[in-house]
DNA sequence: GAGCACTGCATGCACACTCATGGAACGCGC
DNA sequence: GCGCGTTCCATGAGTGTGCATGCAGTGCTC
């Protein structure tokens, strides 16, 4: 009895994340959309501002997946995107050469900072009642 | 000053939100898929088997969007695989010829009776700490 | 240095999703 | 009845994702 209750409070619980996660990502992806953009983009993004504020830091792929919720497949695809479009660079790491650097252009950085508030604002209309 | 701090709080929760979807999603996904379903037609089968408990109760296509987080066209093809598995059957509505009953059949049933457990294990291991 | 297991990233493939559209059925005004 | 806008579901096209695999580079043992 007091199992089948907790399972329901858990049932209600996974509701309210699946409820809460649809509504904010659907309203990041289409604050962001006009910017060429996705949520998981600027996850990426936001992940490559706040690691590395120094002009010359960098990071490593691997350094990435695991943060960020997405396959290393995905990830590998995605920055491969963000490359073409001219966000970020990629150069292989001359200390471990199978490994790739991965660093924010001046594109990328400006886009970031323009689309910050956006997703703040996303934010803050589905999650701060 | 007090909007970035919110700014940053909400930060902080959209990232739990996202971090508990997506452990749960893949345990979830994980505990399902030997019997050959993902989240998303659990989540279809639980609410017609929840929606309608009694024999022969049916649900229309249309009240089943909107309480699932899918598209339309999503759920329309999930129905349809869970239509070839032989779990659920489709019959048009006759008073509204334009809709559709949906409605689980007894091996659509037992599968769901089987597998609820299993998705309540999944939710206790990712949410109940 | 040769062999070998392992790591880090890219890619082929299958599949589920969204968006936009199509087509059938309804309901309303006339 | 006829036309017209709307609703309901299915489907075509394009895109993103995960799994499995490929391939280069590393480090360990000998």
């Amino acid at each position: 009895m007091a199992a089948t209750t907790a399972g329901v409070r858990l049932e209600e619980r996974w509701r309210d994340i699946l409820s809460a996660h649809a509504r904010t990502m659907c309203e990041i992806d289409r604050a962001l959309h006009p910017h060429g953009l996705g949520a998981s983009d600027f996850e990426v993004l936001d992940m490559l501002a706040t690691a590395a504020p120094e002009e010359g830091e960098q990071c490593r792929v691997q350094n990435l997946v695991g943060r960020v919720h997405l396959s290393q497949s995905a990830l590998s695809r995605l920055i491969a995107r963000l490359e073409k479009d001219g966000l970020v660079t990629r150069s292989v790491c001359v200390e471990d050469r199978r490994g790739v650097w991965v660093s924010l252009t001046d594109k990328g950085r400006a886009l970031h900072a323009e689309v910050l508030p956006l997703q703040r604002a996303a934010l803050a209309r589905t999650l701060g009642e």
